[in-house]
Order: structure tokens, then sequence, then C-alpha cells
RNA sequence: CGGGGAGUAGCGCAGCUCGGUAGCGCGCUUCGUUCGGGACGAAGAGGUCGGAGGUUCAAAUCCUCUCUCCCCGACCA
């Protein structure tokens, strides 16, 4: 491609708007420009790596026996009716009506439309089990898009959905899928870990979520450096015993105490200088949950050690709610509770469930709230004083607790989802009706997986691991071009146009996907962009190298500059493609899922 | 949805406090000189100051409403 000919510009600064470096880069480097919030267009360049990635993803899709189809995006909302989701997810579903009234969805993804496909195509087990995915765009209405490509509200999405004849079959089927996305984050020069997460609105028993550990994102993972357990803040446990352990003393008389104005778990430590272990922290949520097929709300009170943090994911999962919010201190007050000065004892309990963080009935002696501000009580102990409803693990484990396994510290690292993969089971199979003859004869739902990796994220990722002061530094696996030829001619010098000219089209025959700098521009302007855009291998045409019959090779990813002979070019490079290629891919990890 | 910030030329910004009819840098066009890490000179093009109302002789500037974008939080298959 000639830099003349192509549609794309530079800029030396980055948009006021945009604030993760990958945003900056992508937008400055002519990759992409933002139309709205959350809504991106591709330009040449940036088109160019979503679809190198896309053949990747194919690539390793169809090697698992995937096959390629595509399915709308503008959905009829009655599919969405059938398996709930229409009423369950709120105002993420984008919804519209068309010209008869009729009620249509933009698909958040495609569970419904394929479980209805696959149900109407399959009727025997002999034509199980079966994969089938898509490269196509999806539409979530994201409160809050962000982080430039991080998350958006409209992106490309490669999704992927097994269908299989029983659970054995998916379990067999499963580990595939999760190497397979090893071998695609991998040849996409992207290091990421595979971390175990909450199922989430998907429903269904097992999930991993492909991380790439990045400042930007979104997620809090707990990896353990001495046993190798990692996971999702949502889903990660730790061994409570060894924090600050209180089981041994004895139960003392409670006794009240007067606080004035203090009101949070920090205060309360400071004012009575004792440790937030020794205190109690309470939380009033209310859970939208469903009971023989009526939804209602439920008074929550929870009950965690002052030095915890409650994981609202934990807490969800225990009660099998539907929706968590805050309480309103109305609804607090109503119990006979008092915002700011909460605990167990002595609230109303009829409409109330307690749940209670295992951790509690170990810890003898907390100090919790008096239900009247200003006043607090010493002494507090579990069982004594209050009878939880529920006592279950609903604290988020953090930096330094101790490992599930092994007991070493965690640590806690910011990571970007950029796959996923969920054993779904048999919940929109049942829903959609999509069910097949087994070799008795019998009736039976299908069993499914479903798999997604976004492709504008895995680009943001792969530019937020990849870059430095002067730009992006592309993997070249991914690289919107392999090869960024600059001319350094100018029209005294027609024998180094001719030269560039000549390279050009020896590499481009050659099948080196060369960006050819053409333009009259100083050297210092075309130097800037090659380095801007990333593009790994540089080579350059001037007059000094020239005349000695070589041409100037630099790497993006390093600093050695060296010459090629312009007579052996096209082998010269193509060796360095090859071992720049192969570098990439030596990292690919293979680990297989236990 | 709560809190904070911002909308002035393609990009980055100044001007607004104290109203007087819009400016700087980069980029862009033309000509000349230059030519190995974002050149220099000269001459240009380009803006209903996010939008709508209002106050005023006069509004980018003051008032009201509204839209949009960014950040933190809530949320996040």
């Amino acid at each position: 491609m000639r830099m003349t000919k192509l549609f794309f510009q530079t800029l030396r600064e980055a948009p006021a708007d945009a604030d993760v470096r990958s945003h900056q880069l992508m937008v400055r480097a002519g990759l992409v420009r933002q139309v709205g919030a959350g809504i991106f267009e591709y330009l040449p360049l940036g088109l160019r790596v979503k679809k190198k990635i896309e053949t990747i993803m194919r690539e390793e899709m169809d090697a698992i026996d995937g096959q390629e189809i595509v399915m709308p995006v503008v959905q009829p909302a009655s599919l969405w009716k059938r398996t709930g989701r229409w009423y369950e997810i709120g105002d993420d579903l984008a919804r519209l009506t068309d010209r008869a009234g009729r009620e249509l969805v933009l698909a958040m993804t495609h569970e419904e439309v394929i479980t209805e496909l696959a149900g109407g195509v399959i009727s025997s087990y002999r034509q199980l089990p079966v994969m089938l995915y898509q490269i196509q765009t999806k539409f979530r209405d994201e409160p809050r898009p962000r982080g430039g490509l991080i998350r958006v509200r409209e992106f490309t999405m490669k999704d992927g959905y097994s269908f299989h004849p029983d659970i054995s079959s998916l379990d067999e089927y499963y580990p595939l899928v999760y190497q397979a996305y090893f071998n695609i984050f991998g040849r996409a020069g992207l290091d990421v870990i595979a971390v175990e997460s909450d199922t989430g609105m998907m429903g269904g028993t097992m999930a991993h979520e492909f991380m790439a550990l990045t400042e930007v994102g979104e997620d809090t993972l707990l990896l353990c450096d001495a046993c190798g357990y990692k996971a999702n803040r949502q889903v990660a446990t730790f061994v409570k015993a060894d924090v600050d352990d209180q089981s041994e003393e004895e139960p003392l008389p409670l006794e009240e105490v007067s606080t004035p104005g203090v009101d949070t778990i920090a205060a309360l430590a400071r004012f009575l200088e004792i440790p937030e272990s020794r205190t109690a922290k309470a939380l009033f949520l209310v859970a939208t949950v469903e009971e023989e097929g009526e939804e209602r709300e439920q008074f929550v009170f929870v009950v965690v050690r002052g030095d915890m943090e409650l994981n609202e994911t934990k807490l969800t999962n225990a009660l099998k709610a539907r929706q968590l919010r805050p309480a309103q201190p109305e609804e607090i007050r109503a119990i006979g509770a008092e915002p700011g000065y909460g605990s167990p004892v002595g609230i109303r309990r009829d409409d109330v469930v307690l749940v209670v963080d295992d951790l509690i009935p170990g810890s003898t002696n907390l100090v919790a709230g008096a239900n009247r501000e200003g006043w607090h009580l010493w002494n507090v102990n579990c069982d004594r004083d209050f009878r939880p409803d529920i006592i279950v693990d609903v604290v988020a484990a953090a930096d330094g607790h101790p490992c599930p396994i092994c007991q070493a510290p965690l640590r806690s690292v910011r990571g970007v989802e950029v796959g996923n993969i969920f054993k779904l089971g048999t919940k929109y199979s049942e829903a959609m009706d999509a069910t097949f003859l087994d070799e008795d004869g019998g009736s039976v739902p299908m069993v499914m997986g479903c798999y997604g990796i976004g492709s504008g994220r895995l680009i943001a990722s792969a530019i937020e691991t990849n870059f430095d002061d002067n730009g992006i530094i592309w993997p070249i696996t991914i690289a919107p071009h392999q090869l960024y030829l600059v001319s350094l001619a100018t029209r005294r010098t027609p024998e180094v146009t001719e030269a560039a000219e000549q390279v050009y089209c020896q590499l481009h025959e050659a099948g080196v996907e060369v960006l050819y700098d053409d333009r009259d521009e100083r050297a210092g302007v075309k130097f800037n962009d090659a380095d801007l855009l990333g593009i790994p291998i540089r080579l350059t045409v001037g007059a000094r190298g020239v005349k000695n019959g070589v041409a100037e090779l630099k790497l993006r990813n390093g600093d050695e500059v060296r010459e090629l002979p312009l007579d052996d070019i096209v082998n010269q490079i193509q060796l360095i493609v090859d071992s720049e290629t192969e570098a990439v891919l030596a990292r690919v990890i293979t680990e297989p899922l236990q």
C-alpha cells in the first residue's frame, strides 16, 4: 500500500476525550475514530488489524470443528421473551419497534437465535456435538462506556456456541476451546491468563475468563505466585482462619459505648483504638428474588468483619438473587436499625434475611452498632446475640490474603476480560425447546457451551501491553502491515525513488505486506509515523544506501540498525518476517484444563 | 443514575471573571528555498463559538433550558 493513496491521518496530539493510552494511540495512528460514546469507526489500517485478529479466530475455531455462520443483529423480541431475558435484562438491552409496531432488540449476544437455529436443524444425537460460531456486531447499551475500545456499546465479537448430547460431551469439548483461546491470544501476541469466573447472567456451571493484565482493566484478579491459583475477585476465596484469628477468646458480656459521630468502620476503629478486624460491619441491601415465578424484594442484612469488603457477586449467588441494590435509610430504619450504627442485635427480624460471613462466628467480642445514633456495642458474638439465617462466604479476597490452596499471600492485579467461555448447560435449550432424540428415543434438551472474544478489546489490550513513547509496537501477527518502507528520495535523487519503487514491487510480489511511504515528506516525519503506526519491520531506502547497494533495516521492537543488500532484499526480509512471526508463536501457552 | 470536568477551525488550546462582532500552535493549500528523526520564508483557505430561548444598542462572554463527550462511582452477557 502506498501512503500517498492511503486513507489515513496521523495526529501529533491525541483528542482530549481519549484518556487511556490504547485509545490515544489508536486515534493518533489513524486506526479508529470515535463517533459517539462507545461507538467507533475503523479506518483502513485499523480494519486490517481487526481482520487479522479475526482470521486467527477463524482458524482456531475451525481447528476445533467450529463452523462459521452469521446471525442477525436485529432480532424479534419474542425470542428474548421465551428465555425471559426480555424481562430480566434491564436497559443494557436496546429495544426498538418497527413500523408495524413489532418489538425488536439489538442483539447483545446470540444465545436465543442460535439455540432456536440449532433446535430447528438438529433432531438426533447423531448430529451432535456441533460447534457454530460467528463474528458479528453486538450492541449493549452500557451505562458508561469507557477506556476507548476497552468498554464500548457497539462492538464486534467472535461468539461460538457448542451443542452436546450430554454434559460429558461438553466436558470433553470445553478444554479444547480453552486451549484454542490460548492459541488465539498467543498468536495475536497477547499474554493472557485464564481465571475461573462467575457465570453471571449467562447462567451455567463453569466459566473462565481470559484476562489481559493491564492497569486499565476493569476486573481485579487474585493470583498466587506460589501455587498458581488465580481467580477473578468476584469468585476468589481465601483462607480466613489465618486472617487475625480470634476464635480462642472467651465471649464477654454486651456493653454499650457512646461513639458520637462515629459512623464508619475506620472512624470506629480509630475512636476505640482497636483494629478494624475487631469490628463488625453491617450492610443493608435489598435483593430482588424470585419465588414461585413471582419477583419480590427482600431486605437483606449482611454482617462482615470490619476489615473485610463485601463481595456482592458472592452475596448475589448465595441469595440466588436477581438483583441487589443498597437499601434506603427509611428502609433501614423500618427494620429497627440505624444507618452508620447498624448491627443485627435487636433488629426486627420478620422480613429480614440475616446473612453472616463465615468469618463472623469465629470472631468473638466484636464491636458493632447499637442501632442507635451515636452508640455502639462491645462484645457482640454471633449465635449468642443474634441468629444468622445464612452463614456463607460473602467477602472479597484482597491483596495479601492467604491463598485458598497453599496459604501464600495472594497478589491482586487489574485485567481486561478479552474472552470468556461458559458451560451453559440446558438453560437456553430448555427455554427454546431445543431438544433431540437420544439413543433411547427420548427427547432431551441439548447441553450448551458458549465462547466469546471481543475483537476491539483484544486490539486495545494488545496495544496497552505493547507501546512506547513513540507509539504502538505491534506483534507482527496482527500488525496492519509487516513492513514499513521509507523512501528518502528527493527531486534530486531519482535513483532513490527508482530503488524504493523496485523494492516495493519486489516485496509486494513476494507477498510481504508493505506500507510504502512514498509521500513527499521529510525523513523525520516518515520515521515518526513509522514509529507511531508501530509496523514491526522498517526498511529505509536512501541516497547513502543506494550508492552502496543497501537498504537499512530497523525493527520497531529494538534499536539495532543494519544494512541489507538490495539485490537480496526479498529473501532477507522474508527471513525476518518468518523469525518475527516465530518469536510471537513461540509464546503461545499450552495449558491443559484440569 | 449520583459526583466532577469539558464543548470555540481537522487536532490541541487561549479568549469568558470585567459584553463591543474571534485568536494561537499543529495540520491543510500555493510558491520558493530545503531534504536521514516531526524544516524555513511568503501568501492563503477554513469557525452559525454544541443547540434553543432570554437580557442588552450589542452575547463566545451574562441568565434559563437542553444536547453531547470525558473521568470517578453505581452497573457490567
